[in-house]
DNA sequence: CTATAAACCTGCTGGC
DNA sequence: TGCCAGCAGGTTTATA
C-alpha cells in the first residue's frame, strides 16, 4: 500500500532515470487506470513529450512535462511504477510508456483501483490546493500540526489518515506514527497538550524517515522502480502485529477496527485518560 | 462539522 | 486437502 515513503523512495529513483528522457509510444490496456481523458487522446497528448521534473506531493507522483502539463499518477493500493526490463510482463501492466532510449516505464496494477491524469497547470494546483501540509517539509512544524488538530473531535487516528489534515500518511504509517508518540488512536485531536502535538510530530516525521530510508514497506507487492520490495517492514512496531509483545513493555498488541479499517496499538503504551 | 457506508477491484487468508 | 466467503485498504461519492 503505497504511502508516502513509498511514493518518495520511486520518485528519488524516477527523477534520476527519466528527467531530460521523452516518452515515445504509450498504450492503456486498462481505460479505467487512465482518468478524465480517453486513453487514445491520452497516449496523443504523451507523445514525445520530454520529462522536465519528477516530484511528489503527499501520495502523488507529478512528472512535469514540456508542454506545461503534468502527469498525476496515484497509485492506491496495489500500483507499481517498474522500469523495464524486469521480465517486463508480470501480467498487471494497465499502461505502458516506451522512452526514447529503448526503456519502458510499466505501470502495473493487479487490483486496477490507481489512476493516471494529465493536468493542465490551473487544474493542477485546484487539485491540491485544499490538500494537507507536507509533513516532510520545512512548513510543517508542531505548531503547525497543532492548528490542525484544534478543535476537531474526530480521532486522532482518524485525523491521520485525513489527508486535508497531513499528506501522506496511510494506514501503516500513521499506526506507527500513534505508537511512537504513545497516544490512544481514539484521542480526540483537541485534547492533546502542547507536549503530546510535539511528541506526535516528531512521531509522524520519525516513521515517514524511517520508511524511505529502508525503501518502504513491502506487505505483499509494493516494489519500487527497480522492481525491488522494500525492507522497512522489519522496522515496524506496531502494524499487523496482533498478539505479539509491544517491543516497550511486552504487552501483546491489540486490533481494533477505527472508521473501516484496522488499527494497531498498544493497549499499556497508548492509554485514554 | 461529523460519521457512516458503498463503490472501485483482485489476491490472499482463514474457516469449515 | 479444497473450496469459498470475506478481508485488505486509498479515495471519492452518497447519505444522514
Amino acid at each position: 500500500m503505497p504511502e508516502l515513503p513509498e511514493v518518495e523512495y520511486v520518485a528519488r529513483q524516477l527523477r534520476k532515470e527519466l528527467v531530460g528522457h521523452r516518452i515515445r509510444a504509450t498504450v492503456v490496456s486498462w481505460p479505467r487506470s487512465v482518468s478524465g481523458l480517453d486513453p487514445a487522446e491520452f497516449a496523443t497528448r504523451m507523445r514525445d513529450r520530454l520529462v522536465d521534473s519528477v516530484d511528489r506531493r503527499g501520495k502523488y507522483l507529478l512528472f512535469a512535462l514540456d508542454d506545461g502539463n503534468t502527469l498525476v499518477v496515484h497509485r492506491r493500493m496495489s500500483g507499481n511504477l517498474v522500469l523495464s526490463p524486469p521480465a517486463a510482463a508480470d501480467g498487471y501492466i494497465r499502461v505502458a510508456f516506451a522512452l526514447d532510449d529503448g526503456r519502458q516505464l510499466l505501470y502495473s496494477d493487479p487490483r486496477k483501483f490507481g489512476r493516471l491524469a494529465l493536468l493542465e497547470p490551473g487544474k493542477l494546483a485546484a487539485r491540491f490546493a485544499a490538500l494537507g501540509p507536507e509533513p516532510l517539509g520545512d512548513e510543517f512544524t508542531p505548531a503547525v500540526l497543532g492548528e490542525q488538530l484544534a478543535g476537531r473531535r474526530r480521532g486522532l487516528k482518524m485525523l491521520l489518515l485525513d489527508q486535508l489534515v497531513v499528506a501522506g500518511l496511510g494506514n501503516i504509517y500513521a499506526d506507527e506514527a500513534l505508537y511512537r508518540a504513545r497516544l490512544h488512536p481514539l484521542r480526540h485531536g483537541s485534547d492533546l497538550t502542547l507536549e503530546e502535538v510535539a511528541a506526535l510530530h516528531a512521531a509522524i516525521q520519525g516513521v515517514l524517515r524511517t520508511g524511505i530510508q529502508h525503501g518502504g514497506t513491502t506487505f505483499g507487492r509494493h516494489r519500487d522502480a527497480y522492481d525491488e520490495a522494500g525492507t522497512n517492514l522489519d522496522h515496524l512496531m506496531v502494524y499487523r502485529k496482533t498478539g505479539l509483545s509491544c517491543p516497550h513493555c511486552g504487552t501483546p498488541i491489540q486490533r481494533i477496527v477505527v472508521a473501516q479499517r484496522g488499527t494497531h496499538f498498544c493497549p499499556s503504551c497508548q492509554q485514554l485518560p
